[in-house]
RNA sequence: GCCCAUGUAGCUCAGUCGGUAGAGCGCUUCCUUGGUAAGGAAGAGGUUCACCAGUUCGAUUCUGGUCAUGGGCUCCA
């Protein structure tokens, strides 16, 4: 006799032990075709596992979160067994899920992405087949004989702890695994092959360079080919593509991994740090600026020399060797030794947009998103132990305030205590628990990332979320007991003794070039008018108009609205579908009537006109609407 | 840095089974003077096909190396 609680702690009896898969059949048997797993008493199991004791069950169906990874999992078994049939040689690794799919490292002679569709038809011939995942148990010795002929596999089977090892077996396909699984292969109703790439046996170089095949799969074809269309979404948010398409940014061979910003480029930089400025100097942030060449005694003082050194660029300049700087750290500590501190001067807030190069390797390089050049939207706050709750909150707070003005969502997460750390346990508890009385202050919920913080001091990092869902930590909020030790920072106490500042060293935007990238994701090209690189166009509907909409231009340029005259030679129709299809937010004409009646005809975005116009009654809207920052189309 | 792929006009790309290159867009000029999403014609543009070697009578094409870009690995903002 067995007991099985439900969740609504509902309880049925069962006179022999029943399997999941009886259970959910008697629920029903439309909510056992939703069945993927289950978890006996928090253990996540196959449904086919006969319950031999009493306990609570909890149901994982298509529709939860893990479901999806126990589906994608089974999908690499999948592709597994297809390439296998294919390429018998082929020795299967490893085979792990991750965020959009799955993949799996396979000692195989190379395969183009040609042989993808192939593999792809194979699949779906075991998905027709049904096939159940079967569990068996076996010991470590028959483990070791089942996979004799495969090395990784005997690899991990004495790698693992536990005597008894799971195998799963789908058709004729066995693969070690801990499961579990879906209940056949036909649930996979959505699923493709990504790409290929290359990747060593354990991430080692000095190891088997394995063929990483990666896919993805869904419970339905439509989930399948919304996320296809995601991708392609992507790709043609894509921002080094805009970038060109723009006019905005460009990269050269000249200086690998460092923007060239073109003036259209400019403009929107502009745009972004003037309201970073104008943000910061609100939130009582004075703004400062610091060397980017600084002598190799500071870094040895910071101790960048020991831990950075491998991505610092170094000169000899008058036989004294000197580093550009990869942070603006130390520079600020420099900044703040200048004079004498009160402990009514703290909190000093010091911003700083730093120039900072760090020497990433050439591979990981990628558009603006990974360069060796950025600037920091940096902040160092200088300020008393019971100022850190306050100081914490501020900085979220202004993040947010930042973030909402480009229509981004955010997460946030905080890093606790690494093994390898300085500092003392109670200088470590006090900095924790402050940046934890600020999280619980602030009211969002966070997640924890134990020993993730830097060796320096515990951190919160913030996750923004871009208009395709998109995750990008950009924001980040440490606190530094270091530093200020090492450069033996004081400020005088109401005793009239000396006292050591604590530091939080802050960034919003993170690094500005890949903020800017992110916004060009974001918005796919479609600026607000704030920001938008060019917020009008002046089209002259026939050639011998084009002083007058010179003329025009100057007085929208004293105004302060970024314009442009399209002055070719083509029709109107051309113009207006080129600034149409660059998302220019304000695109004028002018005719032989404006020019007469001294007025323009505006059109927006939305596609309408409207004419006659007044100078006056175009630039006043517009100038609030900029100045409003606003994320709405403007509308005339 | 490592693996794979790519590198041809400002942009997007085609092509040459080895005999010194082409399209569309863009640009210039001309025709057109057009009132709200692509008017027409002609022309200029490649130090000759990323760079450096090698093979060859001859290389942009084959081979090797270098650099850069892309996708991964690794790392991180």
């Amino acid at each position: 006799m067995v007991t099985i609680t439900f969740p609504d702690n509902s309880i049925k009896q069962f006179e022999q032990f029943p399997t999941g898969m009886d259970v959910a059949v008697g629920i029903s048997e439309g909510f056992a075709r939703n069945c993927v797993a289950m978890k006996i008493d928090d253990r996540l199991l196959d449904l086919h596992r006969p319950i031999k004791n009493d306990a609570h069950i909890n149901f994982i169906t298509v529709n939860d979160d893990q479901a999806l990874d126990i589906l994608r999992h089974s999908a690499a078994h999948v592709m597994a067994e297809a390439v296998l049939n294919l390429y018998p040689e082929a020795k299967l690794t490893i085979g792990p899920v991750v965020e959009d799919g799955f993949y799996y490292d396979i000692d195989m002679p190379p395969v183009s992405e040609d042989d993808l569709g192939k593999i792809e038809a194979e699949i779906q011939k075991i998905i027709k087949a049904k096939a159940t995942f079967e569990r068996r148990v076996v010991s470590r010795q028959e483990a070791l004989e089942i996979f004799k002929d495969n090395p990784f596999k005997l690899e991990l089977i004495n790698e693992l702890a536990d005597q008894k090892i799971s195998l799963y077996k789908n058709g004729q396909f066995i693969d070690l695994c801990r499961g579990p699984h879906i209940p056949h292969t036909g649930m996979i109703k959505g699923i493709k092959l990504m790409k290929i790439s290359g990747a060593y046996w354990r991430a080692d170089q000095s190891r088997e360079q394995l063929q990483r095949l990666y896919g993805t799969a869904f419970f339905d074809k439509k989930k399948l080919n919304q996320y296809l269309h995601l991708i392609e979404e992507a790709k043609k948010r894509d921002h080094r593509k805009l970038g060109t398409r723009l006019d905005l940014f460009s990269f050269h061979d000249e200086a690998p991994g460092m923007a060239f910003f073109h003036a259209r480029g400019m403009d929107m930089w502009n745009a972004l740090l003037d309201y970073w400025r104008a943000a910061h100097r609100a939130g009582g942030y004075v703004e400062t600026k610091t060397p980017v060449l600084l002598n190799r005694k500071l870094w040895e003082k910071s101790g960048h020399w020991e831990n950075y050194r491998e991505n610092m660029y170094t000169s000899v300049i008058d036989d004294e060797e000197y580093a550009i700087k990869p942070m603006n750290c130390p520079g600020g500590m420099i900044l703040f030794k200048t004079r004498s501190y009160s402990y009514r001067d703290l909190p000093l807030r010091a911003g700083e947009v730093g120039l900072v190069h760090r020497h990433e390797l050439s591979g990981a390089l990628s558009g603006l998103f990974r360069v060796r050049s950025f600037h920091q939207d940096d902040a160092h706050i200088f300020m008393t132990p019971d100022q850190i709750e306050t100081e914490v909150l501020g900085v979220l707070h202004l993040s947010e305030k930042i973030y909402r003005q480009f229509g981004l969502t955010f997460h946030l997460e905080l890093s606790t205590r690494p093994e390898k750390s300085i500092g003392t346990d109670v200088q470590w508890e006090e900095a924790t628990n402050g940046l934890k009385a600020a999280l619980k202050q602030y009211g969002k919920e966070y997640i924890i990332n134990e020993g993730d913080g830097a060796f320096y001091g515990p951190k919160i990092d913030i996750h923004i979320k871009d208009a395709l869902g998109r995750t990008w930590q950009c924001g980040t909020v440490q606190l530094d007991m270091a530093l200020p030790e090492r450069f033996d920072l004081t400020y005088k106490g109401k005793d009239n003794e000396k006292h050591r500042p604590i530091m939080i060293h802050r960034v919003i935007y993170g690094s500005m070039e890949r903020f800017f990238g992110i916004l060009v994701e974001h918005f796919a090209g479609k600026f607000p008018l704030w920001l938008a690189p060019v917020q009008a166009v002046i089209l002259p509907i026939t050639q011998d108009l084009t002083d007058h909409a010179e003329f025009v231009k100057k007085d929208l340029d004293a105004a302060g609205i970024r314009c442009e005259v399209d002055h070719r030679n083509e029709t109107l129709k051309k113009k207006i579908r080129e600034a149409q299809v660059n998302y220019v937010p304000l695109i004028i004409t002018i005719g032989e009537k404006e020019k007469e009646s001294q007025t323009l005809s505006v059109r927006t975005l939305d596609g309408k006109v409207k004419m006659g116009v007044g100078v006056e009654d175009f630039v006043r809207p517009v100038l609030g609407h900029i100045k409003e920052r606003t994320l709405d189309d403007i509308i005339l």
